[in-house]
DNA sequence: CTGTTAGCGCCTTCAC
DNA sequence: GTGAAGGCGCTAACAG
């Protein structure tokens, strides 16, 4: 295995030179660069990663807790997953996965950040109440949390603005003339141990809608026959907001086609909340206020590697909510589509 | 930040002693390892892991390779990635996360096990012709392959043993009274770039019916309507073997329910082949001899550290089937659903 | 712009 | 059963 001292004899440079050649932390001429690289070709080397760590307490890997349990939402996760290590390597880094949940996610961010393995950490699947926001709140070492904790203090944090994408999707419905709306929310354990967002948003739906008049009605996704159950409750009900897991909101749409084909029910106009999954290939392709994990999560990589190289104070980037038409809400009195938002 | 010197000095034994007494591989007296636990737990000692790496070369981490492209199927992937994090967490092993495919997967792979990152690789999602197999033979690090390539030399893989998972399905329509039996193959492009597993499994479905005198027939799943291919070609055909997508499973169904509907069409016993998928939440269920990521994925990371600590042969492990019954097999004669077998 | 050199923290061989 | 000491390969002062 070649080492550095090989590549500065081949070059006929010193060790540092080589190394500075490499980092570019110091300015080094054109010609003995070309000398440098050619060494380095030539003798295949490649820096070790441990002696670099150990000399720079740089690591150039960053942890990335996500922890899976039940609940976790398959393509939600691959999406974030994938989202967060392209954005990491592009910058240079490598990541190291983090599976468990609770106390012993925390201990395995302990275990990485104390060994001195990575530089920095992303956080996900942010719960309201979230052990790991009080861990790195002490921790010394710059992290970024994909989700906002209920208390946020001193932490980094990027997220959709939720109760921004609520109005926004409930204006959408009002723009069409809907006053009475139903919301489909996620399963009640992801209400019950508190997922910060999902518990937000159904919030903002009440308050909200409650502040514009508009009659509703909320029917968690573990109803086994959510329209029915909307029908009952809310009969002069004319849109849905749905915000649940895909496949929920596909059984929601089978439920609507089994009505449709009866004949029985009135339209509805059906939009999505914060789906981090592709509505435009749903039978019918549904309007929607998307989450955007490609974009969050590389947002949050961009954010920390800033930090790890400034380290800077506490920030909170809630970015603006997006509406896509896809010609599921309808105009209630004239039946025409609404015009296309982007 | 404390180091190995200070637990040395607080514990009042040498540097060495404590740095045995955590590895074990030098006998310590209890008195004195008592000693240095103590005060490691004082003094929070981490000891840091670049340090390890530089000096004894092993790092305690391992790579896995996990390709995502358009058709990466979310379930079967987050499935197999807690399975290979969960297994390797147990062992004391971090795992960096690889995401990039063709070309770009081979380098990734390149750059962390020669930057002396990883211990070891985890190969996911391998095609036929994998590019990372021929990496890999070459590479001399140790690594396994979750599935089998063509060319298999010199490496070490585990997968189902699609033989003897053949024969449990088959033995199960047999065991219940079926002699007439429709196999449901994989696009012809599978078996024409001699895709491994998907040959073995219908060369060992044509063997072994014929051992057993069983009659049938073969559909490929480019077949338009497969199930009137197999009304056609094997009229008194009364059980069906299912070995491709899931997608093609779901078609099948509905050709099936299709043709319940008009009436017409004696019933048929299915069950499903080397699944990844769920086929509980089929309609109906189907009987499954399924793939079973968490176990493999286990077995892929035990056996991946064994090597790393022996640096063993080649060696294919291909892990015995499993029959899931779930009532879509039902007996011919008395029209009895048979027996449930674990 | 380049070279010299002292560590970084731990492992491990050698001596006792 | 324990200690002493020489690296592992690289970075980053310090010195020109």
């Amino acid at each position: 295995m070649a080492t550095i001292k090989d590549v500065a004899r081949q070059a006929g440079v010193s060790i540092s030179t080589v190394s500075y050649a490499l980092s570019g932390k110091r300015p080094v001429s054109e010609a003995t660069r070309q000398r440098v690289q050619k060494a380095i070709e030539e003798l295949e080397f490649h820096p070790q990663a441990g002696a670099k760590m150990l000399a720079s307490t740089k690591t150039d890997i960053i942890a990335l807790s996500a922890p899976m349990h039940e609940a976790t939402e398959p393509i939600a996760f691959m999406t974030f997953v994938l989202a967060i290590v392209t954005a990491a390597r592009r910058k240079g880094y490598d990541v190291v996965l983090l599976t468990e949940n609770g106390e012993a996610a925390v201990q395995d961010i302990e275990r990485v950040v104390k060994t001195g393995l990575v530089d920095g950490v992303v956080v996900m699947d942010v719960q309201a109440n979230d052990e790991r926001a009080e861990l790195l709140r002490t921790m010394d070492i710059p992290s970024v949390f994909l989700g906002l904790p209920d208390n946020y203090e001193a932490l980094a944090c990027v997220d959709l603005d939720f109760e921004a994408a609520t109005r926004l999707a409930v204006d959408q419905l009002v723009a069409a003339g809907h006053r009475s709306i139903a919301f489909v929310g996620h399963t009640q354990m992801l209400y019950d141990i508190g997922k910060n967002f999902v518990l937000r948003t159904r919030a903002e739906f009440e308050r909200y809608t409650a502040e514009l008049g508009i009659e509703t009605v909320f029917v968690s996704s573990d109803t086994e026959n959510m329209l029915a159950e909307i029908r009952n409750t809310l009969p002069g009900c004319t849109g849905v907001l749905l915000d649940c897991s895909a496949v929920r909101v596909r059984d929601f749409l089978d439920e609507l086609s089994v009505e449709k084909q009866r004949g029985t029910g009135d339209p509805l106009s059906i939009l999505t909340l914060a789906s981090s999954y592709d509505t435009s290939s749903l039978n019918p392709p549904l309007d929607a206020v998307p989450l955007e994990p490609e974009k969050s999560g590389r947002n949050a990589v961009e954010l920390l590697i800033e930090r790890i190289g400034q380290g800077t104070g506490p920030e909170v980037h809630l970015y603006t909510p997006r509406y896509i038409s896809r010609g599921s809400v309808f105009q209630l009195d004239g039946g025409h589509s609404t015009a296309h938002h982007q």
